[in-house]
DNA sequence: ACGCTAATTAGCATTTTTGCAAATTAAATT
DNA sequence: AATTTAATTTGCAAAAATGCTAATTAGCGT
């Protein structure tokens, strides 16, 4: 979790993410999407993983990425504390034990 | 606010602002706290400064420097709307309008 | 096995960030 | 005005991040 940071730190990646909220695609579609190279885009996804701010899936030929919605409530729980007032202790959504 | 994430991304950068959560400090106070110089403490508060993540307000012979919640606030909105649910329309705490 | 598509990894140059020591500024006090 | 305390700014070297091209890997269908 510590270099999650680190990772949302570069427009590029952010912008990953923000594609990503509309559903799970792969390095080549999102390529389409920025003026940079496919390697460029791949070593973001790559940043982006070890972070584990998305995930990576094997279909077949294809590598599918999707966001990681539980580190990225992680990362916003701890700004929130910063602060003193996290929006809710009850994560919403959670399944209850 | 777009270099927010940048100034974020540095441990000892967020340690700072840990630290400012139990109430404000001079860059004095602060750099005992580290195993870094002074300057160097220095450099990150005006990182933290430009991110408009923390105030500096001078007092006489000293700069005392706070976290600005809102400016916190907002990314942490901001990544919670990356996974689709913000945890609160109506800020916490805010005046009613 | 071969080629094709999808994608990553390697190697390298450029840029940015980090952090120090030394120099400088600012306010308060003598 | 000189001194002291608090802190920043400057200049520079070392480390890390960025992004490219070229080379490589992985799965799938001949």
């Amino acid at each position: 979790m510590s270099n999650a940071f680190k990772a949302l730190s570069h427009p590029t990646r952010r912008e990953i993410l923000n594609l990503l909220k509309s559903g799970p695609k792969t390095s080549g579609d999102l390529t389409e999407a920025f003026q940079v190279s496919w390697p460029t885009i791949s070593n973001h996804l790559n940043t982006l993983k070890d972070a584990e701010l998305v995930n990576a899936d094997r279909e077949g030929t294809s590598i599918v990425y999707s966001l990681n919605a539980s580190v990225l409530e992680e990362v916003a729980l701890g700004l929130f504390d910063l602060i003193g007032h996290a929006p809710s202790t009850q994560k919403r959504g959670a399944k209850p034990s």
